[in-house]
DNA sequence: GTGTGGTACGAGGCTTTGTCAACC
DNA sequence: AGGTTGACTTTGCCTCGTACCACA
């Protein structure tokens, strides 16, 4: 390739505009190659293997036509020649972008090596690396969304069956019958304190283990039933047990639990495995920590030998355990291979079993999700299901050893959340930390825990934090590092009592603004909870006076999801009137009336405490979490259109950045953007803030100002609501309506109306006020996006209030004679539309008269054949000329081959009107008749 | 190993005031 | 000749959320 031909490929390239950045890029490739530069580019990008070597023929040949390929032949300067030729081919066609690789070697001389011209593509290890991104599309999100809230909805019912299990006389009784003597003694102050529960939360924490031997599954209440006998169980079980044993001991308290709900967000499950490699892997919404479908009665009971205390440990920590485990899958798939029809038989029936089990073949899956890509939460749930049941079956013929082995190659992955949990536990271990008594395997994700009223603490009294499984008393502080530790987020804290629930969760979640984007949209959850606040305020001594029905202690639930949610009365059901609360049922009357008017305040406050706690966060210590903080804010995070006013005061220090209330934000529009507010900026303002204008409108500003050369437009004067005042817009005068530059008025509210002026929506009025040669400019109401660009959306007129009325009026009147118009031309147009069919038939029969030999002809869609006696409507105010012929002409129905040579008699006295329809019926003696409308 | 800040980038929201040729 | 109609083509910036990287 010449320099001469480089030259001009060059100049053309510089000469293009940037519409073609690829095209650019290609062809310097192509110069730079040709100039025997070869393209090995020195600025430390990886040149990778997309070597394209082509002879400069087909350099061409690619750019034109494959086809002429054959046909073309160049040899020597031959070349330049054509390429001079097609310069201006080559600057009408349009270059596809294509990989290198569709390219690939393309050689059409193969013995015509002195032309090849190698070019080698460099390619950025970064783009190598760099994995796609594959967001969530908005309905992904809004799915995600969905199983959000239908999650938290099945835990909340999951609480409420709980709390009404604690509610039973029987258990309470019992723990009562067990519980010694002194202890229940030391409750004799009617000023509770938190201390006073200590020896309770003691010798329950002594006395309750968590999951030994694994017991038959069964519905919730007959487990707590059972964890009471064999004073171990779940750790949900036990919480129980202790809410029970508080409640019967007469004191004020509620089941708390953290709602571990799937996520909001789609994927988020994946992303938070993929980055934490341990704990919360993979959890389908079944088969987190909080378990929310009873166990079915009917399931096999496991083998003695079992190491049942390590399974329910694993059931319990739920997301602890690893899900790498090569003995896991291999052993998954031995499972699976194993699928026998007694395990087909039982797959309905072993859901929720073997929670354990559950979790490593999910574990094993999730592996396998990976490859597979996302799929959605029901679908793991099913095919967790499947998998259950599967190897709930095959389990039974494992044997303890193997579980065993599994567990010690697990231990090595399930280590690292316990270490962190040690580590929590170690720097709180000076007086009350996490309990580590029942060793490290023990703990787990603090998920359930019970909260008594002491009216003893503070002044007003105070929801006390018991978990008396862990022996920890008062320990709210510490219940977000636990759950930290166990990469559980706070994200719901409820509490239930009374078969209500309120969300509690701004007692334990000290940093807000980390769950705040996880948490559903709160009037949603608001208006789910508000019904069960009112029960839950009920029962810790509310003002409401609620019945609940008593459990009755021989009646196990066979299905807890069945029956048991449809025993539990749903808040709307209750009468409010009733009064045999649990709590106030226990006491008399008049103490439970004086205690309900305390109670109401004591609701109160808890909710003013709450208040508190959201208004008084702790200043968060990245700074990316002031970008969305409701309380604070930075000024570095503050978006284009906002500013701090006042500036001030100051709340602290992130980075050095200073730290201000977020309600000195305010926001920044445009002149323009506060006229459609109805508010316009006070005279003298200036603007609060200057930022560049969008592209876009530069680019026509630019255009406009070229002639006068510099210009300081390109920004955009920002006004703040401090700043303005209410829209003053200029009276109309003499019947003459103000309008803005456009010759229109903008009505985006009432409020943009000029003062004397008023606004006819009406459709073609303006023609009125043509017409009336009144002053009035066009109603722009709006835009609306078509073919790519804003339309301005015109409705109606704006005029003088003056003329309103003569206007309206001169409407009707417009109004009534299109309407007389329209009808007369409908009716016109009718008639014409007869007249043509009726020519038509008569023509018609005419022919078939004259040529068709008796054929019958085809019946034309309008004449109605009914009994022989065909009526044919026939608009009677022809026109001139043609009436008479329309009458007279011989209407021979298809009916008249009955009656051949027959010519239709309508004598005046067989003919009827009708009044009220207009039409006139004239008849044939023969029995033919027709309906003449008559307009 | 973990947390933090900075950067890049996709998705979604907001923006917003014609032209020309054929036909009647 | 002048008015009406319909085709044309499918913005582009900003914010938000978050993945990814470097660094402490």
């Amino acid at each position: 390739m010449s320099n001469e031909a480089v030259d001009k490929l060059v100049r053309r390239v510089k000469g293009r505009g940037s519409s073609g950045k690829k095209k650019q890029d290609n062809r310097l490739q192509c110069d730079s190659a040709a100039t025997g530069e070869n393209g090995l580019k020195s600025n430390g990008k990886q040149v990778v293997d997309a070597r394209v070597t082509w002879n400069d023929l087909d350099a061409r040949g690619l750019a034109q036509d494959p086809a002429a390929n054959d046909t073309r032949e160049v040899e020597g300067g031959g070349f330049q020649t054509t390429f001079q030729e097609s310069d201006q081919e080559m600057d009408d066609i349009d270059w596809e972008d294509g990989s290198s690789s569709i390219l690939g070697h393309v050689k059409n001389h193969p013995g015509d090596g002195i032309r090849e011209v190698t070019i080698e593509f460099s390619e950025s290890p970064d783009s190598a690396k760099r994995k796609p991104i594959r967001r969530a599309t908005a309905e992904e999100k809004g799915l995600a969304e969905l199983v959000h809230k239908v999650h938290l909805l099945c835990l909340l019912a999951r609480g409420r069956i709980i709390d009404h299990a604690c509610d039973d006389p029987l258990i309470q009784a019992s723990l009562l019958s067990i519980l010694p003597a002194h202890l229940s003694n030391t409750l004799g102050d009617p000023k509770l304190h938190a201390k006073a529960l200590s020896p309770l939360a003691h010798w329950f924490h002594n006395n309750f283990h968590v999951a030994s031997s694994v017991s038959e599954k069964r519905s919730f209440h007959s487990a707590l039933s059972c964890a009471l006998e064999t004073r171990e169980g779940t750790l949900e079980e036990l919480a129980a047990l202790s809410v029970a044993l508080f409640r019967a001991l007469k004191l004020t308290t509620r089941f708390v639990s953290i709602l571990d709900v799937a996520s909001i967000k789609p994927d988020a499950d994946k992303y938070e495995s993929l980055s934490q490699g341990t704990s919360k892997m993979h959890r389908g919404i079944f088969n987190t920590s909080t378990l929310m479908v009873d166990r079915p009665k009917e399931v096999f009971i496991p083998p003695k030998s079992l190491s049942c205390n390590e399974k329910k440990n694993v059931a319990e920590t739920s997301s602890k355990t690893s899900c790498k485990s090569k003995d896991n899958c291999s052993r998954s798939k031995k499972i699976q291979s194993n699928d026998s029809p007694p395990a087909v038989e039982l797959k309905d029936k072993m859901v929720d079993t073997f929670p354990c089990e559950a979790q490593n073949n999910t574990s094993e899956e999730c592996v396998t999700k990976k490859s597979q890509g996302s799929k959605r939460k029901g679908d793991l749930e099913f095919e967790m299901q499947l998998q259950m049941a599967m190897s709930a079956t095959a389990v039974a013929t494992q044997s303890n050893k193997e579980l065993d082995v599994k567990e010690s190659s697990n231990s090595s992955d399930v280590s690292s959340p316990f270490k962190r949990i040690r580590k929590i536990a170690n720097e709180e271990s000076s007086s009350q930390g996490i309990s580590t008594a029942l060793g490290s395997r023990k703990i787990g994700s603090p998920l359930y825990w019970a909260e008594v009223y002491c009216s003893g603490e503070n002044l007003t009294g105070k929801w006390v934090h018991v978990d008396a499984v862990h022996d920890i008393v008062d320990g709210e502080q510490k219940v977000e590092a636990a759950a930290d530790a166990c990469k559980t987020s706070l994200r719901y804290v409820v509490a239930f009592a009374g078969l209500g629930a309120k969300d509690v969760t701004r007692r334990y979640c000290m940093k807000w603004y980390k769950i705040a984007s996880q948490r559903v949209n709160s009037l949603w959850w608001d208006a789910v909870l508000a019904p069960l606040r009112e029960l839950e305020s009920g029962a810790t001594g509310g003002m409401a006076h609620l019945e609940k029905p008593h459990a009755d202690a021989s009646n196990e639930h066979e299905n807890v999801i069945a029956s048991g949610l449809s025993d539990l009365p749903m808040p709307n059901e209750l009468p409010s009137n009733v009064d045999l609360p649990k709590e106030s049922g226990r006491k008399n009357d008049v103490e439970s009336s004086g205690r309900n008017s305390f109670a109401a305040t004591r609701n109160t406050i808890e909710d003013m405490e709450l208040q508190t706690r959201a208004l008084t966060e702790p200043l968060p210590t990245n700074q990316q979490a002031y970008k969305n903080h409701l309380l604070y804010a930075i000024e570095k995070w503050l978006t284009k259109c906002q500013i701090l006013h006042p500036k001030g005061p100051i709340l602290g220090f992130c980075s050095g950045h200073p730290v201000y209330p977020r309600a000195c934000v305010q926001t920044l529009r445009t002149k323009e953007r506060w006229l459609r507010e109805g508010l316009q900026v006070k005279v003298k303002e200036l603007p609060a803030k200057v930022v560049k204008q969008s592209g876009k409108l530069k680019k026509v500003q630019f255009s406009e100002d070229d002639d006068y050369g510099e210009t300081d437009s390109g920004v955009v004067e920002l006004y703040g609501m401090w700043q303005l005042e209410p829209l003053q817009l200029p009276h109309a005068v003499n019947g003459i309506v103000p309008k803005n530059e456009r010759g229109q008025v903008d009505v985006w509210s009432e409020k943009c109306l000029p003062p004397g002026t008023v606004h006819l929506r009406l459709p073609r009025v303006f023609y009125v006020a043509k017409r009336l040669e009144i002053d009035y400019a066009p109603a722009m109401v709006g835009f609306e996006f078509r073919n790519g660009r804003s339309v301005p959306v015109f409705d109606g007129i704006v005029v003088c209030n003056e003329f309103k009325d003569a206007i309206l009026e001169a409407y009707a009147e417009e109004e009534e004679r299109r309407d007389a118009e329209e009808k007369k031309r409908n009716e016109a147009q009718a008639i014409s539309r007869w007249y043509q069919l009726l020519s038509s038939i008569i023509t018609r029969q005419r022919l078939n008269n004259s040529y068709g030999n008796g054929l019958l002809p085809q019946m034309p869609s309008n004449v109605q054949n009914t009994n022989n006696q065909p009526d044919v409507h026939v608009g009677s105010t022809q026109p001139p000329g043609h009436q008479k012929d329309a009458k007279d002409r011989k209407l021979n129905a298809p009916s008249m081959t009955l009656t051949d040579d027959h010519e239709h008699v309508f004598l005046v006295e067989d003919q009827s009107f009708d009044e009220e329809t207009s039409t006139r019926t004239k008849r044939c003696h023969c029995g033919f008749s027709v309906q003449v409308e008559e307009l």
